[in-house]
DNA sequence: ACTAGCACCTGATCGC
DNA sequence: TGCGATCAGGTGCTAG
């Protein structure tokens, strides 16, 4: 579910309820949710006071008191919300940490997400130690992603799904990326001038930009901020999830393609199909 | 070293 | 009404 806006409008909204706070109680109820630690450990982290929530890219940590750091993934389907202690459990409820006045939860339909207690590294946590910067991040330079990016020898969505080359852009900003700069998304990437490719960077720092702005975009209630209000960049999408309606530059019809097991959309007018010579 | 493909889950929706 | 197929905001492991 969540790419870099959601994830940023996520951290924002615990920066704003947890820091400052202490976890007087954690409760983890599902063991998938621990990723590689025992529910002990994440447990064991009752009686620290949160200091900040961090991110890259898609990776969310909280620093305490202590030298650990909680990390959070929220993969497809998690959530954090701020609940009072009398709220009933939701459905998929897979922990629980009880503060002074109210909770935080993390929940989880899918259980691609997880919580997992680390120390950092070079100021990063080890789970997130090979993801790429995200343009998000005022360290963030465009000429070596640019570089990066380039060297890969694959479709350039493909490249721009990849957390590695650049981190925080998912299938629906791939999608809206790759409509602004007008490239199909199995172009290969040797066919693309590196101009080319550093627009198609900064057309997914806008879209995330303007993404945010919007807190984001949610098609249900899988994804919503901590207080469990829903994002509205969903009425922005000019292609996402559009397929059949015109595109908003030309009125062609979008078209919905799958590769690599995701579904991809595109105008293909504006975005025409590359050729296949000398591959 | 690098890339493609699939596995990991639950739930909603659609066609028969 | 039911049942299988398909689809969903992601990542990591493995085979080649």
């Amino acid at each position: 579910m969540p790419e870099l806006p959601e994830v940023e409008t996520v951290r924002r909204g615990l920066a704003a309820n947890i820091v400052g706070e202490k976890f007087k109680k954690i409760e983890v109820r599902h063991e998938r949710a621990t990723s590689k630690n025992s529910l002990a450990r994440i447990e064991s982290l009752s009686g620290a006071k949160v200091l900040e929530v961090n991110r890259r890219g898609k990776f969310l940590w909280l620093t305490f008191n202590r030298p650990e750091v909680l990390v959070a993934h929220l993969g497809m389907s998690g959530q954090f919300l701020i609940q009072p202690k009398s709220a009933a459990d939701e459905k998929h409820l897979r922990a629980r940490f009880v503060m002074k006045r109210n909770e935080l939860r993390f929940i989880d339909q899918r259980t691609f997400g997880w919580l997992s207690v680390e120390t950092l590294s070079d100021g990063v946590p080890s789970s997130a130690a090979h993801i790429a910067l995200d343009p998000f991040d005022e360290e963030f330079d465009l000429t070596r992603a640019v570089n990066r990016f380039s060297a890969r020898k694959t479709q350039v969505k493909k490249a721009l799904l990849d957390q590695e080359v650049i981190s925080g852009v998912g299938n629906i900003y791939a999608d809206e990326s790759l409509w602004r700069a007008r490239i199909h998304p199995e172009t290969r990437i040797e066919k693309l001038k590196s101009a080319k490719i550093q627009e198609l960077i900064q057309c997914a720092s806008e879209v995330m930009t303007e993404a945010l702005s919007q807190g984001g975009t949610s098609f249900d209630d899988l994804y919503i901020n901590v207080n469990g209000e829903s994002g509205y960049f969903e009425r922005s999408l000019a292609v996402y999830g559009q397929e059949g309606e015109p595109c908003p530059r030309c009125g062609t019809a979008i078209k919905r393609i799958s590769f690599s097991n995701r579904s991809s959309h595109f105008c293909p007018k504006c975005q025409p199909t590359p050729r296949k010579s000398g591959k």
